[in-house]
DNA sequence: ACCTGAACACCGTTCAAGT
DNA sequence: ACCTGAACACCGTTCAAGT
């Protein structure tokens, strides 16, 4: 408690929604979603509520405008090093929004829900388009880019969420290895009759490295995202009988 | 507004963990994640916040009382028809949630949170440990275990987490043919340079069946899991140079 | 046009007190 | 052991009023 928050504002600097935002992300990478309050965005800001919702409309258009922004510096990150395989590309984005979530946990909440609310509007559209357009590229037939498309976009949230979740249940100075150590032994502590499975796997999990199992499943969609449309393999012909 | 909620309780009824749990769960069916609150929990079961504290931790807890309940209700239904496939055994376990998760929207950022923040709690490791199950019995590689298995759940929890938002997006009577309508109406009027993937994925929209797509996706990453292991196809070779 | 700040209707949670 | 219900510290949001 009594952590001084940085007292540095100029109160004669013009309140603007960038200003707001940016604070609204400072707030929500240093509490999480619980940490973005108006009180605590007046105080950090020096004003009242009445200033902020001039310039925003809710809480929700905050989360979101916050959102757009922190993915949108992810996804243009990326310089043009010209001659890339579609594969390359896509795990360039995905990677891309890999370490913006770790970076930014609340992003994985965030993220999913406003892909659900309203697919086409703002960063979930041009997330969906990028990854398509590669999935394009790989020449999938078009019959499945709708099924690969959002298959390998809900693996990368998904995933990627996962990962910034683990990274912060304990607190942020715990030693990932420690931390794997402990996910492991609790794994390995389940019942015999009921989990062997989780308990087989356990120590898989113990000596990981995020970024390549991240990319080992992207691989894996990928794997079958082109099996499908190769001699033999129909989207209505399941990989086995 | 006025929505008469029903008054049936025998108030004479004692109040117990399960009830307070199943109350729980009709009002998130009814309203959705802020439909839970202590007031209208204590005005349901007419009582008091104190006594529902004597039962329950906090929120939190019932939340995942809550999440772990309907869980547990969808993966029991499967009566033992015998002779199965893996990858039937996986198409139903998917189903199951798929539908779980249809009927309470609420369960998909749930699910996900929970299956976050301790993985090896509850339900959530339930579904790693079935699924997993059939990736073993697929014959997949002991290697790829952890990655096949956490990708599959990852697509399924994606996947129908933005299905059940979609039904929900627009009141629960509309059209469902209307709505996907409406949907790919506005991908088509996207702007045609930045968005030309999606805009040619449009119609692909309009007239998918929710089962089937999903499906197509499962196959898709089951495609994956088993084709890497088939030879010339490792873990660490992706799909094309 | 932009900002102030008191006020409103909520929320989760606690706790002395009852039975 | 189980329940009551007033009270506390918080929310997001509004709005008359100022400049």
């Amino acid at each position: 408690m009594a952590t001084r928050t940085r007292r540095s504002q100029r109160r004669t600097e013009a309140l603007s929604r960038e200003r707001i935002v940016g604070a609204a992300v400072e707030l929500l990478d240093a509490a999480g979603e619980g940490g973005l309050t108006f009180r605590a965005l007046t105080e950090r800001l020096s004003t009242g509520p009445g200033a902020i919702y001039w310039h925003v409309a809710n809480k929700g258009e905050l989360l979101g405008a916050a959102t757009d922004a922190v993915v949108a510096a992810a996804l243009a990150i990326e310089p043009d090093k010209s001659p890339k395989t579609p594969q390359d590309e896509i795990r360039a984005v995905a990677l891309g929004l890999f370490d913006a979530i770790d970076e930014h946990p609340w992003l994985a909440t965030q993220l999913s829900t406003q892909f659900s609310r309203s697919p086409w509007g703002s960063v979930t559209a041009r997330i969906f388009e990028s990854i398509g357009r590669q999935i394009c590229a790989l020449g999938v037939p078009e019959d499945n880019w709708f099924t690969a498309t959002s298959g390998l976009v809900h693996y990368i949230l998904g995933a990627a969420g996962q990962n910034a979740a683990n990274a912060r249940v304990l607190g942020p100075d715990v030693d990932r290895t420690e931390f794997l150590d402990a996910v492991s032994r609790a794994w390995e502590e389940l019942d015999p009759g009921d989990y062997p499975f989780t308990r087989a796997v356990a120590d898989q999990v113990r000596d990981h490295d995020d970024h390549e199992q991240f990319l080992a499943g992207i691989d894996l969609v990928l794997t079958g995202v082109t099996a499908l449309h190769l001699p033999g393999g129909q989207a209505d012909t399941p990989p086995a009988a």
